[in-house]
DNA sequence: GCTTAAAATTTTAAGCTTGAAGTATTCAAC
DNA sequence: GTTGAATACTTCAAGCTTAAAATTTTAAGC
C-alpha cells in the first residue's frame, strides 16, 4: 500500500466549497423542520421534541431501555436523559423500573398512558413531516437518504 | 385556474415512509456533524456553535447588523440573541453600536478582534466540515443542496 | 475479605433556547 | 400635542444541553 490508488483510498477529498454549502443547507432545512414540529407539538399536545424523542425511543422497545442505552440512542448526554425521563415520569408517562441484580441501573418502561400518547403524536409526526418535506419526491428522498446513511465519515479518524 | 393540472399544482403528495425515514437521517446527520463541530470549536478555540454562527453572521456584513436582523438570520428568538451578544460583548469581539435617528434599536458589529478571531475559527471549520462529509462526493453534495434549496415547502400553508 | 478500578447514574454550573411579559421608543391619526 | 398602535429590544421562567464532578454499586485482583 505504497501509493494511492482509487478514490476510496485518498479519503480527503478535495476541499470544496460545495460540501460547505451542502452543510449550511442542511442546517437551515433541519432548524426550520425542527422549529415547525417544536411549534406543532407546542400548540396540539402541549409537548416538545425532547419529550417526543424520549417516548420515540420507548416505543420501539417494549421491554424498556436502561438510561445508559437511551442516552446512546438519543445521542445525547447521560444528564440530559435524567432531566427529561424525571419530568416524564412526573407526568405518569414512563416508569422506572429496578434491574434485578444491578442496583446502579434503572430501566425505563412506557406506562400505557405514555403509550397512548405516544402513538397519537406519532400519527399527526408523520403527517407534519410529511407535508414538510412535500417538495421531496419518494425517489429523491429515497436516494439522499441513501448518501446520508454512512454520514459523517468515521468519527475518531482522519484528523 | 379552477382545477389541479400538473403535479406541482396538488401539493400533497402520497404520505410515504420515505420522507419520514429521509427525515430521521437529516436529523441524525446533522446532530452528529453538530456535535463533532461544537466538540472542536471548545477544545481547539473555547467557543460553541451559537457564538461561531453569530460571528459568522457579522463577518459577512462588515456594516454591522440590527438585533432584529441578526435574530431573523440566524432563526433563532430575538431573545436568544440577547444572550449571545452580551457574552460576545463582555469577550471584546463584538460591539453595539447607537443607531441615528431610532434609539430602539441596536447595531452589533464586530471589532478588530472579532473579526481575526473568527477568520481563524472559519479556516478551520470548513475543513472539519469536508472531511465530516467527506462521504459525499462533490456532485452528490451539489445535487443535494439543490434538492433542498427549497425546503421545507412555504411554512404557513397547506395546514 | 480488601482495595481499586470500572460502570451507571445523578448532580452541578454554565450556557443555549423558547415564548411570553415588560420597557422604551417611534409612528400615525387625530 | 395626545393617544394608541407598532417596533426594537430586554427580561423572565422554564426547559434543554453539555462537560465535569460526585455518588453509588459492581467487578477484579490479590
Amino acid at each position: 500500500m505504497g501509493v494511492e490508488e482509487k478514490s476510496q483510498a485518498m479519503s480527503p477529498q478535495t476541499p470544496s466549497k460545495e460540501r460547505l454549502r451542502l452543510w449550511l443547507r442542511m442546517l437551515r432545512v433541519t432548524r426550520q423542520v425542527e422549529a415547525e414540529l417544536r411549534e406543532k407539538l407546542r400548540v396540539q399536545f402541549d409537548s416538545t421534541l425532547p419529550r417526543f424523542d424520549v417516548l420515540a425511543a420507548l416505543y420501539r422497545h417494549a421491554e424498556g431501555l436502561k438510561m445508559n442505552e437511551l442516552s446512546r440512542q438519543l445521542m445525547v448526554s447521560n444528564g440530559n436523559v435524567t432531566g427529561i425521563v424525571s419530568r416524564l415520569v412526573e407526568d405518569g408517562y414512563i416508569d422506572r423500573i429496578a434491574i434485578e441484580g444491578d442496583r446502579r441501573a434503572t430501566r425505563v418502561c412506557l406506562t400505557e398512558l405514555g403509550r397512548a400518547a405516544f402513538a397519537e403524536m406519532a400519527e399527526a409526526h408523520e403527517v407534519w413531516v410529511n407535508e414538510l418535506l412535500d417538495g421531496v419526491t419518494e425517489e429523491d428522498a429515497h436516494h439522499m437518504g441513501e448518501l446520508l446513511h454512512r454520514l459523517p465519515a468515521e468519527p475518531g479518524a482522519a484528523r
